[in-house]
RNA sequence: GCCGAGGUGGCGAAAUUGGUAUACGCACUAGUCUUAGGAACUAGCGUCGAAAGACAUGCGAGUUCGAGUCUCGCCCUCGGCACCA
């Protein structure tokens, strides 16, 4: 064995040696409690980058302190491998996108080999194989058999001279990205999952993950689902002059009740203000309007679809789009006052929110009341503050006559009580709120209402590589889901690729050519493919049962796994990933398959990897470019133009300029995700463990992470000290007794130190890996080894020692090595494993050894004597030495006995003596 | 604009949850050993000060024997959402 410390050495060692033995191989058992440790799968781009490294490190990390804990372990991992990114390289190179995929992935599994992450690899999935996307199309057809998949008309971004949809990022700027002509919204039929069907259920369960999930992203997803408590109510249409006005039946996704044919029904939050109601603004696409457009005047008409172009361009938000509207001639009754109101159309108003209908009550609404400023519309006020006097302020450039009624220089939008509201003035808000919903309902013109942010999930994609959606188009039957027998619907080997965003699979007649599941004649299949959510949003699942052919996996095999106890991934997913899991889960409890309504029990988000020191060569010395010293200049877009830096090499400010030998590095570490820093290159240079043991350390896991190349050498050092002090006492650890020797009194009193850090040390180990404080973790590790050093030093200097002190201090040694060998598995596995063996003495492995971290014993972490601190007046005089059980007395009178104390106190009244036992003393003087 | 998180040495960060502020690491300085070092080891390292000591956790107040931690008011940074009726 060698006594030099050569990571790579021992790294291949031990991947081979966990690889033969299938150390990390999970299946089911009675004896021990287990543990599904799950991180995000990965996208097969073909690389690594630093910040999956944090992610499979922090990961592993829990997998193994679980397995030391006597978990049985399941670590799996597997491949998003569907997805745009396979078929712009088809496009791109003309590679086929399968063949890209695979080849990424087996590179991809070597770097995961190489930092020694313990998955256990034969219960990998793969979402591009038809065994894996199969099933994806076997929940398609059971949710289409209950309803909750369907297909409707639904809007994209459409580029008419390319015939072509595109994604939201594709249609930037309201121009095609490819021909930059203008991008329209047009009308295409796609497939829906009834998201909505769980709305309340998204968020009520929340308070079961509550206590386990990040509050951030508890946060987002309540934001994202959107819950708003108001109340419908329906405003009668009527043509002003003497035009004959058709008002359609607003339809189902608007409204509730059968309206009639001249309602139009408005959400608001605030019905408590409804008298205040200056007149009522739609949508440009709001069906009232559009059936109505030949009824307008030219001027307002074309007014309308200018709105309604500016709606369908893509938002840009960083400006802040003024209000526009127009009135249409139309009136509508306000059914509480019988007031009339004018019917504008306003570019504030959005189709798919509510009812794409509201009141515009100015007083009381910010929107509004910018909307009723800028057109001189009249801002009556119905709310007041209790026990306030009215703001009537004046608006200097207006005229009292546009303002006929109170004036206020901004909507005030709290609650408090109504005035000019009829027969509903002097209520509170809240009062009002309730009972005005009761009366709309009463009278057939509105009742109580919740809406929500959150849509169904649209999964249609014109794209080859995805799981295609199973459905048929029959003249005869119709729409007919395919039989599940005939599953999987396979993608064909290729397709056209043009990359303009149609369906290549439309292209391929031996794909979409089928025979009809009901009466067998021929037919045609859909060829969308299914977003990639779609896959992720269950995958964990499969992972309990990879093999199973009939079923995702067998119910009973995931009721032992399942739901995950440790989830982690970075904080990008929070909402989409995250709510589509927390749906397909639910969707699958309904379906009988599971007992559950949340799939991860604990969810850590780990921050991102981002740019920071790279390293570059300068004539064989490595020089370090810290983040602070660049001045990286970026375009409108974000992207770096050019990077400027002042290099220190050591001591020598060095100027770098675009265009010098280091641009390379700069612009690397620039980039915002720190893609360019490369994991195979850091596990070559430093080792695999130490560069996880550094990226674990360097920060709280969900900080951002600043990348410091120079860090880890701080944890090559760290490996290599514990590494030498192991080989230093290997022979002093193979003869160490088995049982702590009875040593006299005087002797233990420099043996004890020792156990008692380990034994202190183990305790926080718990504490930290529990609460997944990994950073402070190693932290303890390494004060722990500075600790071991310190006694093997004081130790050496012990001259003609007997032969009990050589047993006492061979067992302290192993005792403290062996703890620390095990607590470092986590965070080093090969060098932990390593050390294990040569402390043991066998070359198992710690698994195969049935080894658990070493427990801790309270009366060996005891103190013999703690320090306390003394104050007098709060400042810090004095320490005194004390046993921990020492009376609050006995440290009263230690304190004001100690000389330094004394010469603060002498001469004056004492007040007042505070004890914290254990703690602290503190003395107040006059 | 709204919501959330956060501001502690040159840097990444600790702080037993109201009790010794700056653990651990990086960088830096000096020394030892070396042909040499970018290796290893030893020592130092918040600011001011020769020292004693004083002052220090974004700024300003407050509560307390005692505040990085609690309260109030500002300032700044980073995320999320963005006309949600």
């Amino acid at each position: 064995m060698d006594e030099k410390y050569f990571p790579k050495k021992i790294e291949q060692k031990w991947q081979k040696k966990w690889a033969e033995s299938g150390a990390f191989n999970a299946k089911i058992e009675d004896e021990r409690p287990k543990f599904f440790q799950l991180e995000m799968l990965p996208y097969p781009s073909g690389n690594l980058h630093m910040g999956h490294v944090r992610n499979y490190s922090a990961g592993d990390a829990m997998a193994w302190y679980k397995r030391l804990k006597g978990f049985n372990v399941l670590h799996p991992i597997g491949w998003d491998s569907f997805g745009q990114p396979a078929e712009d390289a088809a496009v791109k190179r003309g590679v086929n996108p399968r063949d890209w995929t695979e080849d990424n992935i087996k590179a991809m599994r070597g770097q995961l080999e190489r930092l020694g992450v313990s998955y256990d690899w034969r219960r990998q999935m793969f979402a591009h194989r038809p065994e894996y996307y199969k099933f994806d199309q076997w929940f398609f057809l059971k949710m289409y058999e209950k309803g909750l998949a369907y297909k409707r008309m639904t809007q994209v971004n459409w580029c008419s001279h390319d015939q072509a949809t595109l994604s939201n990022e594709q249609a930037s700027g309201g121009i095609c990205w490819r021909c930059g002509n203008p991008v329209i919204k047009k009308d295409l039929e796609q497939w829906f999952l009834k998201t909505t069907a769980y709305t309340d259920q998204l968020l009520d369960d929340m308070a079961e993950i509550e206590a386990g999930w990040p509050a951030n992203v508890l946060k987002r997803q309540s934001d994202w689902i959107g819950r708003s408590e108001g109340a419908f109510v329906d405003f009668e249409i009527r043509a002003s002059g003497d035009s004959m006005f058709y008002c359609p039946i607003v339809d189902g996704l608007t409204s509730t009740t059968d309206l009639g044919a001249n309602r139009v029904r408005v959400f608001t939050t605030r019905i408590d203000t409804i008298y205040g109601a200056n007149s009522l603004v739609l949508a440009a696409e709001h069906p009232v309007i559009q059936a109505n457009l030949h009824n307008f005047s030219a001027e307002v008409a074309e007014k309308i679809a200018f709105i309604r172009a500016e709606n369908a361009k893509p938002a840009d938000h960083e400006a802040e789009i003024e209000k526009d509207g127009i009135a249409t001639g139309l009136r509508a009754v306000n059914p509480f006052s019988g007031e009339e109101l004018p019917v504008w159309v306003g570019n504030y108003v959005m189709m798919d929110y509510g009812t794409g209908a509201l009141m515009s009550v100015p007083a009381h609404d910010e929107r509004d009341f910018e909307f009723a400023t800028k057109f001189g519309l009249p801002i009556k006020q119905v709310i007041t503050r209790e026990n306030a006097l009215l703001m009537r302020l004046s608006i200097p450039e207006k005229k009292a006559d546009d303002f006929p009624v109170t004036e206020l220089v901004e909507a005030f939008t709290e609650y408090g009580t109504v005035i000019n509201s009829g027969e509903w003035s002097g209520d509170t808000s809240a009062d009002a709120k309730k009972e005005m919903a009761e009366y709309a309902k009463k009278y057939f013109f509105g009742e109580a209402a919740t809406t929500y942010r959150l849509r169904d999930w649209g999964i249609s994609r014109q794209r080859f590589w995805g799981s295609p959606i199973p459905i048929i188009y029959c003249d005869k039957c119709g729409v007919v889901p395919e039989a599940y027998e005939n599953l999987p619907v396979e993608l064909p080997a290729t397709a056209p690729f043009t990359g303009t965003g149609e369906s290549p699979l439309a292209k391929v007649p031996e794909f979409y050519n089928t025979n009809c599941p009901k009466c067998d004649g021929p037919a045609k299949r859909e060829t969308d493919t299914m977003d990639t959510f779609v896959d992720s949003s269950w995958y964990f699942f499969r992972y309990t049962d990879p093999g199973n052919q009939i079923l995702p996996f067998d119910p009973a095999i995931a009721a032992y796994w399942t739901p995950v106890d440790q989830y982690i991934g970075g904080d990008d997913h929070a909402v989409m990933h995250l709510i589509y899991a927390r749906f397909w889960t639910k969707v699958l409890r309904d379906l009988g398959m599971v007992k559950f309504n949340e799939p991860f029990k604990r969810l850590l988000t780990q921050g991102m990897v981002v740019g920071g020191t790279a390293s570059f060569d300068d004539g064989g010395k490595r020089h370090y470019v810290q983040p602070e010293q660049v001045n990286v200049v970026k375009d409108e877009k974000g992207r770096v133009v050019s990077a400027t830096s002042i290099v220190h090499i050591t001591g020598t400010a060095r100027i770098i300029k675009p265009g010098d030998e280091l641009e390379h590095s700069i612009e690397r570490m620039s980039k915002s995700k720190g893609n360019g820093v490369d994991p195979d290159e850091m596990v070559e240079i430093y080792g695999a463990d130490a560069s996880r043991l550094f990226v674990m350390f360097a920060a709280p896991i969900e900080n951002e992470l600043v990348w410091n190349e120079a860090g880890i050498e701080g944890a090559v050092r760290f490996l290599r000290r514990i590494w030498e002090m192991t080989f230093r006492w290997k022979e002093g650890l193979a003869n160490a007794p088995s049982t702590m020797p009875h040593f006299d009194p005087q002797g233990c009193q420099i043996i004890r130190p020792l156990r008692q850090k380990t034994h202190q040390t183990i305790r926080r180990f718990d504490e930290n890996m529990e609460n997944l404080k990994f950073n402070t973790t190693v932290a303890s590790l390494m004060e722990f080894m500075n600790s071991i050093s310190n006694f093997d030093g004081a130790w050496s200097k012990v001259l003609e020692a007997p032969i009990e002190f050589e047993h006492a201090s061979n067992f302290a040694m192993k005792e403290a090595l062996y703890a620390l060998a095990l607590m470092l598995t986590p965070f080093a596995p090969h060098t932990a494993e390593e050390l294990y063996s040569v402390i043991i003495g066998n070359e198992d492995g710690m698994l195969a050894n049935g080894a658990l971290f070493p427990a801790y014993d309270e009366e060996l972490a005891r103190a013999d004597e703690i320090e306390i601190p003394v104050q007098v007046n709060g400042k810090l005089r004095s320490r005194v030495m004390a046993s921990p059980g020492a009376s609050n007395d006995q440290l009263q009178q230690m304190a004001l006995a100690d000389e330094k104390v004394r010469e603060y106190i002498d001469g004056k009244d004492v007040v007042k003596v505070v004890v914290v036992p254990n703690r602290l003393v503190n003395i107040v003087v006059k």
